[in-house]
DNA sequence: ATAGTTATTTGCGCCAGCGCAAAGACAGAT
DNA sequence: ATCTGTCTTTGCGCTGGCGCAAATAACTAT
């Protein structure tokens, strides 16, 4: 996997950096590939690197003392990762990153990049600007958490997904999202048993299409109507 | 109310400013005094200042679309609020900011912000970095709401606040906290009836002593296990 | 094909926590 | 001292969602 400083302009915190600078992060950076279930790094690693996904998907774990765990992101080509704890000094990352399917990921020196953002006030303040993003999302997702019934959070949760990596495959084929249930009950905070009888009764109702792994939304539109949940 | 540019120091961000720096922030800003229950703004509102509490205290609120809401923070004396609006240009603020007694704080152009953070990198490093902390605080509490029963919730909700505002009051009285059940309800995203048995219990425990808007805890060790919940 | 592995579905019983309603306790104002 | 508004408590019934267990379906490797 080769990977030139104009591909490195599709991550959005570099889209300002110099080519030199481009060049500089690839110089520091190594190419780790993953295969499908491999991990990037476990919570409470020390947090040498921060990593940009270029191929493949990834999601983004918190495990609870008990060993629950939910998942905080989904991860795509292009995306950083594991930047959290990169920003501080002998951090450790809070979180596991794991691989959905087989993926490739730069990893880029920690130290490296203090270096860069001390350099760089633009990427700097973009780094800053995304981590705004970051903050926003978890704070809506923690109110849809704490206020909304599991039937609104998992509508919310697919429409989401579907902005994201959706495809929409063939015409009129619907959107599909490749997620197991037990990933869509991680996101959403719930458990395997009640997502495999949501499908299913969405199933019934036309809105979706599922299979092994695999959810087809056929009426986004009715999804966001559950999503707004207008009555009680 | 006067503030001067060294009890600016005492804000995290502001640690490493110089002294000039300081005064020009005084100079961009002004106080602005809210009752108890006022608004220092509302969700929606365009993010036309960052905040600084000086006085008082405070919380960050944030509504569902049918008006139910749960607090994201409690704001203490030289704590920034309003920082993530203020960052981006145009923005508008995510959440609501009210007070919880009479509270002043110091309201800083944002426009004037972003300036300095252009041009102070350690400023802007400083931000950076307790934005991180924030993410994680909110990622630690998305997966507290996703995988741990009310109890624990709300045991771990009294520990956090007891560490932020705890008043050792006199000695062997116990850590004193003055916060409604509503509002302990929605730190935890439960419902005011829960938490007014559930208290009612630890206080038949002896584990706290409860009045009107006031918990005391008597045992935080107690506290702990129920949070840390070995058994199931 | 066949066997083994992993993902999904569904019946069933259960209970944590919700939320109404009404009573009680507390604090401030007149 | 009494009134008024707000906060808190508690009985009661209910239900959304959990989680075990067992069957079934789908994919993988030999």
């Amino acid at each position: 996997m080769n990977i030139s400083s104009s591909d490195l302009k599709q991550v959005i915190v570099f889209q300002r950096a110099t080519d030199e600078e481009l060049q500089l992060i690839l110089k520091n950076s190594i190419v780790r590939m993953v295969e499908e279930n491999g991990f990037f790094f476990f919570q409470g690693d020390s947090a040498n690197y921060l990593y940009v996904l270029v191929r493949g998907r990834a999601k983004l774990l918190q495990a609870s003392p008990q060993g629950q765990q939910v998942s905080l992101r989904i991860i795509h080509p292009w995306q950083m990762f594991g930047a959290l704890g990169a920003v501080r000094q002998e951090a450790t990352y809070p979180a596991t990153a794991q691989a959905l399917e087989e993926s490739s990921a730069l990893a880029i020196e920690s130290g490296f990049l203090r270096a860069l953002v001390e350099k760089n006030p633009r990427i700097s303040f973009d780094l800053m600007t995304l981590m705004t993003t970051y903050i926003q999302e978890m704070q809506a997702r923690y109110r849809e958490l704490a206020t909304e019934r599991v039937e609104q959070r998992v509508a919310n949760a697919l429409i989401r997904l579907a902005g994201q990596s959706g495809l929409k495959s063939s015409k009129e084929a619907g959107i599909e999202l490749s997620f197991s249930r037990q990933d869509v009950a991680e996101m959403t905070g719930t458990t395997l048993y009640t997502i495999s009888r949501l499908l299913s009764e969405w199933e019934r109702q036309g809105y979706i299409e599922t299979g092994r792994e695999r959810i087809t939304i056929l009426k986004p539109h009715d999804l966001v109507r559950i999503a707004e949940n207008l009555e009680k």
